[in-house]
DNA sequence: ATCGGTACCTGCACGC
DNA sequence: TGCGTGCAGGTACCGA
């Protein structure tokens, strides 16, 4: 669920409340839950509960930055195991961070509790379907460095240049984290229609001009959802508990069957790689010889 | 290199 | 009301 304009707006939403406090304890409700063989803890969390608890607590929050769709927190480790850690929290589909005031009835799927030194405050991770995942460790973990640039950050050339070496589908490329990092579903098909480009066009085959704009649609959408706070399609929400706007101004995403507000066709579903595709068939025309082959007379594309 | 399928999970909307 | 089905913002892994 969360992409980079979501993710964008966690991480804005829990600066103010979390970095240069301290985290004075760690609890885990769920820990356990399923018996000690299949504990819902243990996809979840990279490492052992016991480590995780430990190390964090007395940590201060030294900051907090997104990476992708990655939130990597830093804090200053206490004591004997000084020096600094590294959180990182990726939210997956369902998965929230937010501040809590005690009191309240613990919401279910509710992982993690971070007491803070904050009188009233509470952080907690929850994370129904536990897509999510929690890795601390002392220094940022290798694995975010294989990822692609920031869409917000990589220049039109070396975007363009991407694309060219590319010979899979342009839809499949957004998705993939390795390519560019921090577009999901929803930010892909929305720059695509954006861009007036066919999910299914072959990125190599994209002509400069078609690359070109490409890249400013994908900023000028994720910019313009950053700002109306991401997409709140069920359950999303800031640390704050603010739901964004985004999925208002929607163009594609979520209205198969509904008509295109540039040309009134109706919009239609696909599946590429795996993924549910949403684009509006007139705006955004296969290219003749430019796009992937075409499907035989007979064979259904659905 | 790339793709399709499957797996991981729970919740929800739908049709019957 | 209940039940089965398909779908959902994510990624990882397999074999082809």
């Amino acid at each position: 669920m969360p992409e980079l304009p979501e993710v964008e707006n966690v991480v804005r939403s829990l600066r103010p409340g979390l970095v240069g406090r301290q985290i004075t304890e760690v609890e885990l409700p769920t820990y356990g839950q399923n018996g000690p063989g299949r504990t819902v803890l243990r996809r979840l969390l990279v490492g052992s509960t016991n480590a995780f608890r430990k190390r964090l607590c007395g940590g201060r929050v030294v900051s907090i930055r997104r990476h992708g769709k990655n939130i990597l927190i830093t804090l200053q480790a206490q004591g004997a195991g000084h020096g600094s850690l590294c959180l990182l929290v990726h939210l997956g589909m369902t998965g929230r961070l937010r501040f809590e005031s005690m009191p309240e009835p613990l919401r279910p799927h509710t992982h993690v509790i971070f007491t803070l030194d904050a009188p009233g405050r509470w952080l907690h991770f929850s994370d129904p379907r536990r897509f999510g995942k929690l890795h601390l460790s002392k220094d940022e973990p290798a694995e975010i460095q294989l990822l692609g640039p920031d869409p917000l950050e990589i220049s039109l050339e070396e975007f363009c240049a991407r694309l060219r070496r590319r010979r899979a589908r342009v839809k499949a490329l957004l998705l993939d984290q390795r390519f560019v990092r921090g577009l999901g579903n929803i930010y892909a098909d929305e720059s695509l229609f954006r861009a007036s480009i066919h999910p299914a066009a072959i990125g190599s085959r994209l002509r400069r001009e078609r690359g070109a704009r490409l890249w400013d649609a994908i900023r000028a959408t994720l910019r313009q959802a950053i700002e109306l706070g991401g997409s709140s399609i069920s359950s999303y929400m800031d640390a704050e508990g603010r739901a964004g706007w985004f999925q208002q101004v929607h163009q594609v995403y979520g209205r198969t069957g509904e008509e295109c507000f540039e040309c009134g066709s109706l919009i239609r579903r696909i599946v590429i790689a795996g993924r549910s595709t949403h684009f509006c068939p007139a705006c955004q025309r296969q290219q003749r010889g430019r796009t992937a082959k075409k499907t035989k007379p007979g064979e259904r594309s659905r």
